[in-house]
DNA sequence: GCAACTCCCTGACTAAAGTCAGCGATCTAT
DNA sequence: ATAGATCGCTGACTTTAGTCAGGGAGTTGC
């Protein structure tokens, strides 16, 4: 712990004075940092103005303020969310987009800069180093939430977990539903769907139903944890095991004795993380074709 | 290139918006950032006004104002240099001993509280990707640049060298004279001293002094290149290879047309270097006790 | 001993950043 | 239909951050 501590407390401090520099991209445009990094964040694709407010942690009138500079000097387009007349989505107009494709080429040419002096070699080095503490940091930073398992975002979620399934196994796979076909049994207070979020993105989700048990199962009420799924990218930062953990937390909370869990006997890291942390082997409790082994494990309440 | 300055830009956006958050343990003391920022960098031990300047990067009228503010509300207390009297040194009252530590505790929270949900292994690799990533970052921002050998830097810098051969050889290193016993060879125009600076700390060192060239050596004037050092803390990460390209290149700018250099033969580092960047063995030319390799290479004009 | 140069400080600014209360338009639940 | 909440906007502010020109005390080179 003190080692990582002070670790990243000194590269913080070096890395706000040095590498901090990448910001100055957004400066020397003849307009403030603030109103430039807001125009950045709008990006090509627009952005709703509550993203934008979030994203920076502005205040709303303040927020507001620098958009209507922007619009004023004609960057940026406000339009009407077609579903919810309140909110607004800000759009780059021509000019925007070339003032924005201007900071990229900045932020760009000082990145360049800052690792040219490195031979290929150092540079893959320093590529893999930072993208292994991204994944870490973020792995550290998320935050696990409830949500409704019919959400928009817990839909995508599992969707993308649908997907990586069909294209994991040699036979696809067919969810025999859509996402939502059972989404009112994770619906407290017999279930819950937890999304992992991270800079707002969602990186991923599982969640609790309730399992109606057989003979041989332990006493007290069941449940079943299902549809876990970690973002590819944040695979191996132990985000899998917090979720897990997350849980088994909130089956406890909800009054369970036991779980159980199936998955496919190829997805290894899974078994590997299940063995790790106190799941035991069980027979089928399930018709589920695709899975071929099953957990169970007492809940510590 | 393309894959590390992505990479970059990524960490740099998603950190500036996590870790930033460390600046935050300098928020909420009542005082504003740059004042807890200018307080915390005095230090327990104290600080020239300048380097503070120079740390921060501030306008001299502006770090003269936030000092003031300081020492108005009996924090930090301006002391003469009494070396130059137009010189100050900023130093903490306990009062100002006590905010620091307040600050400093905040900083360690939130480090702490970032890399809390991490297992312990995770924060191994946290810390050793960040490790890395810094002494990479590091070697790429830092500045090689000419002294004077009797710059009181280049001194230090020569005496952690000698040190440093005194703790890895098996008797110990005797330098025979000081680090400024022979400095007017490293001086222009037949030598040069290069130090390595990064954050204003130096973190390498290397000189270029004449060589007399004996019956079997090249045609030209020869010079030897010694006293090359890099700080343990950014071992490996490529800043040997680029002070000796520097080097070389000023030997080439004072008009030399070849060089040569020893090396002790346990120092496997600084021979695979050698021999990577086309130094040829070449048969002993002095009678340094402590060399047991000798190498020289044709410079390109 | 004097000119030239440093180092730090002061006064007088400007611009940018950020806060707070309140308002109209729009949506949601009953 | 209406009360209550949400979303974004506006006005009126304060505080910070940062710049520039100049000046006094101290040092250095000749």
């Amino acid at each position: 712990m003190e080692a990582a501590v002070a670790t990243l407390r000194g590269f913080n401090r070096r890395y706000t004075q040095h590498i901090g520099v990448l910001d100055e991209g957004f400066l020397g445009t003849g307009r403030p940092l603030a109103q430039a990094r807001m125009l950045f964040e709008v990006g090509p694709g627009g952005c709703p103005v509550a993203t934008l407010r979030d994203r920076m942690g502005l205040d709303s009138g303040y927020a507001s303020r620098l958009l209507g500079a922007l619009v004023d000097d004609g960057l940026v387009a406000l339009g009407r969310d077609p579903e919810d007349g309140r909110r607004r989505t800000a759009r780059l107009t021509p000019d925007g987009r070339a003032l924005w494709d201007q900071l990229d080429g900045r932020s760009d040419e000082l990145a360049r800069g800052l690792v040219g002096p490195l031979t290929a070699g150092q540079r893959r080095r320093l590529h893999d180093a930072l993208a292994e503490a991204e994944r870490l940091l973020r792995a550290a930073t998320l935050r696990l939430e409830p949500v409704e398992a019919t959400a928009p975002e817990a839909v995508a979620a599992v969707e993308a977990y649908f997907g990586e399934l069909d294209q994991r196994f040699p036979d696809g796979f067919d969810p025999g539903g859509s996402a939502l076909a059972d989404a009112e049994r994770y619906r407290p207070p017999d279930g819950v769907f937890l999304l992992a979020r991270s800079d707002g993105e969602v990186v991923g989700c599982g969640g609790v139903t309730p399992l109606a048990g057989g003979q041989d199962d332990p006493p007290g009420r069941g449940a079943e944890i299902k549809r876990m799924w970690v973002h590819p990218a944040l695979r191996g930062a132990g985000l899998g095991a917090r979720l897990l953990a997350a849980l088994e937390a909130e089956a406890v909370g909800l009054g369970y004795a036991w779980a159980k869990l199936d998955t496919n006997p190829t997805l290894t890291e899974a078994l590997a993380l299940y063995a790790r942390t106190g799941w035991s082997p069980t027979p089928r409790y399930n018709d589920n074709p695709y899975a071929g082994a099953f957990f169970v494990k007492q809940l510590a309440s």
